[in-house]
DNA sequence: CTTAGTAGGATTGAG
DNA sequence: TCCTACTAAG
């Protein structure tokens, strides 16, 4: 098994017992090394698989560990705990919930929810939301619960600092009440546990034999307590990362964790992988030769047996509609070559970059598909919908109930929210109590108290529902139907409201599934070992059956709605959701200064420009054959039009690997400019006043030779969220919708999706979201 | 209570 | 420029 492992990544997967880090630079086979290594440990250490536990940072690197380790060695990556920090922690959490002092039920809130919450104790403290801003005390307490800080360490001399301790202590107090979590809490409070508890920490430290954390430059300083803390018996604590990758600062990364991981361990064993079996020789050497100007780094360089490659290409043009059109050749060209589109990816800085691009492709019929912007479970109509699932999980769930007091409008306005929240404050009793009990010496009386009871009904019937075990599905729909909130959408008959009603339903089916997927699942009596520590299986309860507040659970903690891929299309993403990813074309645009380094001149701190950098190098390093790089002499950005100087970062690539079209840099490192691209009488016209141009970029961007074969190790997983658009629609176009069936479309207006006009025989004109519709 | 209008703000975003 | 989130009028 260890015979295909190069010896730095065998050296890895072998090394036995204690304190190891592993530098993984970008495609030298990471996940590779962490699957194997957690099969070699039980299959021939013999380490129990529940007692392995391996972390990682997103719901989809722990599925795609976990597949391959179902590959590697059946029957481990079932047993081992495979999560997320987040997943992990909750489950521990639920499981020791008396020990560290929360509700073992506990709803977990997400970023909307905190700021309510927020909000919520603002008002209770009579601030102001203007000079206490929601956003940043939000920042404030993550960032405080990121650094362990309780209530007491909080500094609090100054005016601002009182009213911030005040503001925790409230907010915090305020959660207990509503027997909720906030995301940071789930590591924080089982880390305060974990430090204080000596018998919890001893009986879980000792539980987990080995440690494994994947990208652990992205630990923030609570994860890197929670991994010392549970690793505090054995010390078998593998750390794998790349500091080169560290480009999540701003939300509390410490590539310190990774970097000093040494002086904290200071019998740490090191490896570091540097062979890369991604990219061209050229790609490699351009990415070094750009993240070798960082200083605070870990000396390390890859080096591939892959072919010398073709040489990168940088692009001069003139705005960011002639960088759309250095987009569309390239996908002409890759058609007319016969390459798979699914292998061309657009990166830029900001989501605010990708509309130009997706006009351009829509104009030119060419699929894509972009990964982030809205995610399907921050939705509103879908966060409305979970709301009501968790008010009948969670009574006490004040924030989720208030969401949905008045969705669809039941004429409770804000007057009588403010006097129904007050009556509960003061009895100190749960909102949904108070729907009850409040009347007219709460200023809650006549019409508005009968519709304040009527709710309140409404929520009883449903919760008797769900107490007689009806199946989850049914209780979605039931939640719809009864609460009027499907009518309401159907009244509307917008495009809309029928995407959102679409959205419901995938939601519910979602339910479904996850019932079928888990309902019938029995306890697996081998494991009892395991069991009676932390229980193997959190998403069925003890009589087996699918639970609500599983599910529950596994919506707050999924946040990518994973979707089949339909159709060839290219792939548009900010880079840092490209993390992980690779492709075999590789479009990295705006590289100007101020957008890419984004950093106002004069003002750059060089730490920024660093973690800038490195968000570049992540950038090249996701090309398996070919990688162009784009900048513009002049943008629109935010509204503003400027002219824009060509990032640093091209002058720091290799001349003799790199060639470049329309600018070059000079040896001073200043632009030198040549007034080339493409014509502009018609954005996205057929024919360009420049044919050269055309040409050259033709030639220079040309696949060298056909892509290697299908098979790649680090495949990526499809993680699409419905800002999908198949086949752009065309006037004249025949489509089909599931409903009207096939009819022709006679208008069409950008948005993303487009909505589209289209006329049905016998119905008349119909608009109607692009997404809906399917080429006839 | 809903709707329209506008002020303000805008990187990057896992769980 | 465009979107969100709050405020004033219907």
């Amino acid at each position: 098994m260890a015979s295909d492992l190069n010896p730095p990544q065998r050296e890895a997967v072998l090394h036995g017992g204690g304190p190891l880090v592993v530098f993984a630079g970008a495609g030298s086979g990471k996940t590779r090394v962490i699957t194997h290594r957690v099969a070699d440990l039980a299959l021939r250490r013999h380490v129990a698989p529940w007692r392995i536990l391996a972390v990682t940072f997103t719901n989809k690197a722990a599925g795609e560990m976990r597949e391959r380790l179902a590959r590697l060695a059946p029957g481990v990556g079932e047993r081992a705990w495979i999560g997320t920090f987040h997943a992990v922690c909750a489950r521990i959490l639920r499981i020791h919930a008396e020990r560290v002092g929360v509700r073992s039920s506990f709803t977990i809130y997400d970023d909307q929810d905190q700021r309510a919450m927020i909000k919520r104790v603002l008002r209770e403290l009579r601030l102001d939301e203007k000079q206490h801003r929601p956003k940043e005390i939000a920042q404030f307490l993550g960032e405080a619960k990121q650094k362990m800080q309780r209530a007491e360490d909080l500094p609090s001399s100054g005016y601002r600092e009182g009213i911030q301790v005040r503001i925790f202590e409230a907010y915090e107090a305020a959660m207990a009440r509503a027997g909720a979590l906030d995301f940071g809490d789930l590591i924080y409070r089982l880390v305060l546990a974990l430090e204080k508890d000596e018998r919890l920490r001893a009986e879980l430290a000792g539980r987990f034999e080995h440690l494994l954390v994947d990208e652990f430059q992205d630990t923030n300083h609570a994860q890197l307590r929670l991994v010392r803390a549970l690793g505090s018996v054995h010390r078998n604590i593998c750390v794998v990362g790349d500091d080169d990758q560290s480009i999540y600062r701003w939300r509390g990364a410490d590539r310190r964790n990774i970097l000093d991981f040494q002086r904290d361990f200071p019998d740490a064993h090191v490896v570091k992988l540097e062979q890369n079996y991604r990219s061209t020789q050229r790609i490699l050497r351009a990415a070094y030769a750009v993240i070798h100007n960082n200083i605070d780094r870990e000396p390390k360089q890859l080096w591939t047996e892959n072919d010398e490659g073709a040489p990168p290409l940088v692009v001069q043009v003139r705005d960011e509609w002639d960088e759309a059109r250095v987009l569309l050749e390239l996908v002409q060209q890759s058609r007319e070559d016969g390459l798979d589109l699914e292998q061309i990816v657009v990166f830029y800085r900001t989501h605010a970059q990708s509309r130009v691009f997706e006009e351009a492709l829509r104009g030119a019929g060419v699929g894509y598909r972009i990964i982030g912007g809205q995610r399907f479970y921050d939705r509103a109509e879908v966060k409305d919908l979970l709301a009501y699932l968790r008010v009948l999980d969670n009574p006490n769930d004040d924030i989720s109930l208030l969401r949905v007091l008045n969705v669809p409008a039941r004429g409770i306005g804000k007057t009588t929210e403010a006097r129904l929240l007050e009556a509960a404050s003061r009895r100190g009793i749960s909102v949904y109590e108070a729907l009850r009990e409040v009347g007219p010496e709460d200023g809650v009386k006549g019409k508005a108290r009968e519709r304040v009871r009527a709710f309140g009904k409404l929520l009883d019937e449903l919760s008797a529902a769900h107490e007689q075990g009806l199946a989850l599905g049914e209780l979605g729909t039931r939640v719809l139907e009864r609460s009027g909130y499907r009518l309401s959408l159907e009244q509307q008959d917008s495009p809309e409201a029928e995407a959102r009603l679409e959205n419901l339903l995938e939601l519910v089916g979602s339910m479904q599934s996850f019932e079928l997927a888990n309902g019938a699942l029995p306890l697996d009596a081998e494991d009892e070992e395991a069991e009676d520590l932390v229980g193997q299986e959190p998403l069925v309860d003890a009589t087996g059956e699918a639970s609500l507040s599983a599910y529950l659970e596994r919506v707050s903690l999924e946040t990518q709605a994973d979707e089949a891929p339909e159709g060839e299309r290219i792939t548009l993403m900010t880079i840092h959701a490209a993390k992980g990813l690779e492709f075999d074309t590789v479009l990295v645009t705006g590289m100007e200064e101020e957008l890419f380094p984004m950093a106002r001149p004069g003002f750059a701190d060089p730490s920024e420009i660093e973690e800038e950098r490195r968000l570049a190098y992540v950038a090249f390093t996701r090309a398996r054959r070919r990688l162009i790089i784009s900048h513009a002499r002049e943008r629109r950005l935010f509204g503003r039009h400027r002219y824009s100087v060509p990032s640093r970062f091209l002058s720091e690539l290799p001349p003799d690997d790199v060639s470049f079209i329309g600018w070059q840099p000079s040896a001073s490192g200043l632009a030198r400019p040549r007034r080339r691209g493409f014509g502009h009488d018609d954005p996205f016209g057929p024919d360009t006043d420049d044919d050269s141009f055309a040409d050259e970029f033709a030639r220079a961007s040309a696949m060298p030779s056909p892509p290697p074969g299908s098979a790649h190790d680090d495949a990526w997983l499809d993680a699409s969220d419905g800002c999908d658009v198949d086949d752009a629609p065309r006037p004249g176009m025949q489509v089909r919708h599931r409903k009207f069936g096939v009819g022709q479309v006679r208008g069409v207006e950008p948005g993303s999706p487009p909505k589209v006009r289209v006329r049905f025989p016998g119905r008349g004109e119909k608009v109607l979201l692009a997404t809906f519709l399917e080429p006839a």
